[in-house]
DNA sequence: GAATAAATGTTATAACATAACATAATTAGC
DNA sequence: GCTAATTATGTTATGTTATAACATTTATTC
């Protein structure tokens, strides 16, 4: 028997071991990794990444069925991520112009925006200058 | 014996049915509605995809695991896709300041941007006007 | 402390994608 | 035309990502 206060919640346990990551995890790496700490089933690894992005912690990369958490810097504007397919960083960014031509496109066409996906696949500054 | 004059080809197959569709279809769907055609294995369905998507024809929806033809207007600007998760309908969008505003981001970073996936998930017009 | 709500556990399965290898059709050079 | 090389296709199996359905436990409220 635990109870929450002495012991960390599967929420906490998948936020922790995020966190600290460069590279997002897909859900499958989170739940071999955590196994340890109790999590063994696919469900409760979704579970607790369906909470964390509810609760605007995490952001879930489409382009690679991963998670990362959120740099919490958004600032009313929309999170862009670079992502670079040789050395699988992440990199998310908020740009205040690329924010506004979005709203300006939206606004033209009546579209009601939700949740924008934006996502740079390429190479990071890192990777393309080691030439 | 069938030859390549008379019968279409899987790629052709595929793209001629994609095309009619203003909703993208996943990789399974294609194969379930091409049955008839004799496409009978996701393989067969992926690496017609794979031929289309490197012609340029089609694009992946990456938030959907869907395909959907391209517009072929792109004019050197990135495609931006706005996604109504009311009634699924998917717009292709060129836009000039935005594919700037990409731009200027990615020289600022020094990210070598290869395959930018720009996608709104929302509200269409004709969903959000009928109250 | 009983009722309700929230969280967790468990098993199974759905949905999306690729690997590996065999065979057939097309083409390019002779 | 014949042969070799290439490209396309077929087939089977499996890997990867995500959710459904239902039981049980824990926490909260009255
Ligand atoms: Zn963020
Ligand atoms: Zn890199
Ligand atoms: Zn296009
Ligand atoms: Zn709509």
């Amino acid at each position: 028997m635990r109870t929450s206060q002495n012991n960390l919640n599967n929420t906490e346990i998948v936020y922790n071991y995020l966190k600290d990551k460069e590279a997002p995890l897909t859900a499958y790496e989170l739940l071999n990794d955590l196994h340890s700490k109790g999590i063994v089933a696919p469900t409760t690894v979704y579970r607790a990444l369906e909470k964390l992005l509810e609760a605007g912690l995490i952001h879930r990369i489409e382009s690679l069925n991963a998670w990362k958490v959120c740099c919490e810097t958004h600032n009313k504007n929309m999170p862009i991520f670079e992502i670079c397919d040789d050395c699988g960083s992440v990199t998310e960014h908020l740009d205040a112009s690329l924010t506004q031509s979005i709203k300006k496109l939206t606004k033209r066409t009546g579209f009601l925006p939700n949740n924008p996906i934006l996502e740079i696949r390429g190479q990071c500054v890192d990777c393309n200058s080691n030439l």
